[in-house]
DNA sequence: CTTACTGCAAAAGCTTTGCATCCGT
DNA sequence: ACGGATGCAAAGCTTTTGCAGTAAG
């Protein structure tokens, strides 16, 4: 059961690389958004870790995920109504798919991304260098019980 | 000189049929809006009205824009570390080009758009109603001023 | 040992809300 | 006249920052 630990070992070296220390509480951050395809909030990791060490600050989640942001090994989906979501397992950018009912975050299986990109990049003018494909609409769950 | 109107027109009658009312604030409001190609935040729309409407709120510009999100006739982009950015010359869903330096906001002239969309539409499993596509780099003056 | 990290609390930044008054319709 | 709009100020939310103490390397 040692399968799965490469983005968790990506991101602590890519950290300690970058001059960064890894402290017990900045493992376990890691370590949840390794194990978290959902693309929670701050504080949802913070919730979640707070069994593990109930005196951690919602500032600690927040530095880290700064420290994070300033390798590339997180990609941050901003709101401004709501909290930010993240994504430390797939850290490139990617399409999303966003609930509007209950706020969940997937990644849906990626058509042709790369074509569409570039067709774009390539008319634009501008010099692109990131993108941001959000789909919003009912997830499954919400289709389900709104029967649509 | 009469053209240009439309969307203005447009979005008044859109408020009128609503319930809303058009105070004179309210009217510079929509026609700067449909005259500003440049997707300006709540408190540039404030900004270029202040001349004309020494006494006006940026309160006042953010409850239009309330309305008018309301009606379907803004697009609102979110953002969490900078002001929201509004296009109301075109309201529904396409691309834009955010500048990663000067934060500039264009419509790139938008290729396959259609297509792309609705692959993933079908692939995703979500209900999908709407969609958000931004590409950030560097805008062509900001190229430029770095030799890119 | 040096310097980054932690937790707490305060600050910051943007948007929304409450309220009394004003004004569209 | 009725009910929405305005302007001002206060509140709200999420994220950031300052600081003193702690701990990673």
């Amino acid at each position: 059961m040692t399968v799965g630990n490469t983005r968790l070992d990506a991101m602590v070296a890519h950290l300690r690389r970058q001059g960064h220390r890894i402290s017990p509480q900045r493992l376990e951050i890691l370590r949840e958004l390794a194990g978290s395809p959902d693309h929670p909030t701050a504080e949802a990791l913070h919730r979640r870790l707070l069994p593990r060490f109930p005196a951690m600050s919602l500032a600690t989640v927040y530095k880290t995920i700064t420290a994070l942001k300033q390798c590339g090994e997180i990609l941050e989906l901003q709101f401004s109504d709501r909290e930010n979501r993240y994504d430390a397992i797939h850290p490139t950018p990617h399409p999303h798919c966003i609930c509007v009912e209950c706020g969940a975050v997937a990644d849906p299986p990626a058509p042709d991304t790369e074509r569409f990109v570039a067709s774009l990049v390539e008319a634009s003018g501008y010099a692109i260098s990131s993108h941001r494909l959000d789909f919003f609409g009912l997830c499954p769950r919400c289709r389900k019980k709104h029967g649509v």
